[in-house]
DNA sequence: TGATTATTCAAGCAAACTATTGAATAATTG
DNA sequence: CAATTATTCAATAGTTTGCTTGAATAATCA
């Protein structure tokens, strides 16, 4: 048994691939990954977010690193954890696509989450368009560090913190006379959601995406591609 | 802790997303979904086919039809597991590129595997367009079963067995007077690199792809759309 | 019906994984 | 330098995997 026999070397191939597979099999780890899909974050903050152990984060963080799935640099006494690759994010994406396709019971909780009656209805490469030509508004309602790390083209950053603090719409800069859509972390995050019924109070024409923020910059650079 | 707190919802979405990634975090299962990726088979055929035992590839298959990733049906004494979805095939394309990108091992290991020196030097989409305006042929080098249960259009079936076994050219429906290229599983096996040196031996010019069937169907789709 | 074939089931064991705990380390601050 | 902070390390217990073995099942065929 040679390391250069082919059967050798497929198995070790085989094993290479699982090894990637692992970094997504873990409930805690894909927490992480999508928390770090929006903005880098110490391991403190990616404990408190996920609600886990800080050294369980810690063990979690080192495999996946150890599968160069995030990366890490020092800064000061903390360790800021990335997600520098983007294939890592379609990979994210395309498996929880995958996964509502095989599981049906995960719509089911996903709507739990989201209130889908607050959702869009056109698809979100067609709100892209509109709000590139300016006929509609586009609010990115994540908090600043998110928005700032991982921007969305076109979209404003107003937190839902913000938006809950602001007396009226004038104060956001923000008028009646456009349609809003606000998007956040994507499909399981309801901030978009809570923004949604919060601009409605002030009777704004108003829906959430359910696209993240990764998926709407494919689609508006999509968008761009055809237009220009 | 009601099963209806947003937390919890989200635990429970976390963990069926895991659930599928852990449908994949295995090379016995990874190497059981390339084989079907190619035409269904029975848990014997599986067990040769990846040299596990069938008792450890039946729990296998059970893992995998369990999260929805294959599906069985019964023929006579016999189960046939399939993939349905293309959805997988996808991932499990998605994963073999991410799984490059992240470990640049796999490069070589795939490189002693199929010696990359008889590689196309043409992109697939390139020589996907060329074999439809008859300019070059494409040659299927996969077991009939295969070739039959997941055709690649436009290419001829014609297996590297029937290959080794002709004696000239014309036997096979051949001529020296157009480029040759030959596609196999995909990038991990080398039945079209040994196609590739069966055909040289002949004096044709002649070389493999790396894409699956999968694949280089996707590539043709798109070259005809952009066509037509 | 009984024998054959293909597959699953059930039990068992070693290895790996998850999360916990408390100690160790390493950079920063007073 | 000592104290503080952020993280990792090491040891551990409880689960879950992966694979093996041998028996059980279920469809087919003589």
């Amino acid at each position: 048994m040679k390391t250069t026999e082919p059967a050798m070397i497929r198995r070790g191939i085989y094993e290479s691939l699982s090894a990637v597979a692992n970094a997504f099999a873990s409930p805690a780890r894909l927490k992480v990954i999508q928390i770090l899909a929006q903005s880098p974050r110490s391991v403190e903050e990616l404990a408190q977010e996920t609600g886990e152990s800080v050294a369980n984060v810690s063990q979690h963080l080192q495999k996946l690193s150890k599968a160069r799935v995030t990366s890490c640099e020092r800064s000061g006494v903390k360790r800021i954890y990335r997600v520098i690759n983007p294939k890592v994010l379609q990979i994210w994406e395309n498996f929880q696509d995958l996964s509502h396709e095989l599981d049906p019971a995960l719509d089911l909780q996903e709507g739990l989450l989201t209130n889908p009656s607050l959702h869009a209805l056109e698809p979100a490469a067609e709100i892209m368009r509109e709000v590139r030509a300016g006929k509609a508004v586009l609010i990115d309602a994540r908090e600043e560090k998110e928005s700032a790390a991982t921007p969305v083209s076109g979209a404003l950053p107003i937190s839902l913190t913000q938006l809950r603090k602001a007396k009226n719409l004038k104060e956001l800069g923000l008028t009646r006379s456009k349609p809003i859509f606000v998007l956040c972390r994507g499909r399981y995050c309801s901030i978009a959601s809570n923004a949604v019924l919060a601009l409605r109070t002030w009777g704004c024409d108003v829906y959430r995406l359910r696209e993240s923020p990764f998926q709407l910059n494919r689609i508006a650079s999509g968008v761009r591609a055809r237009t220009s």
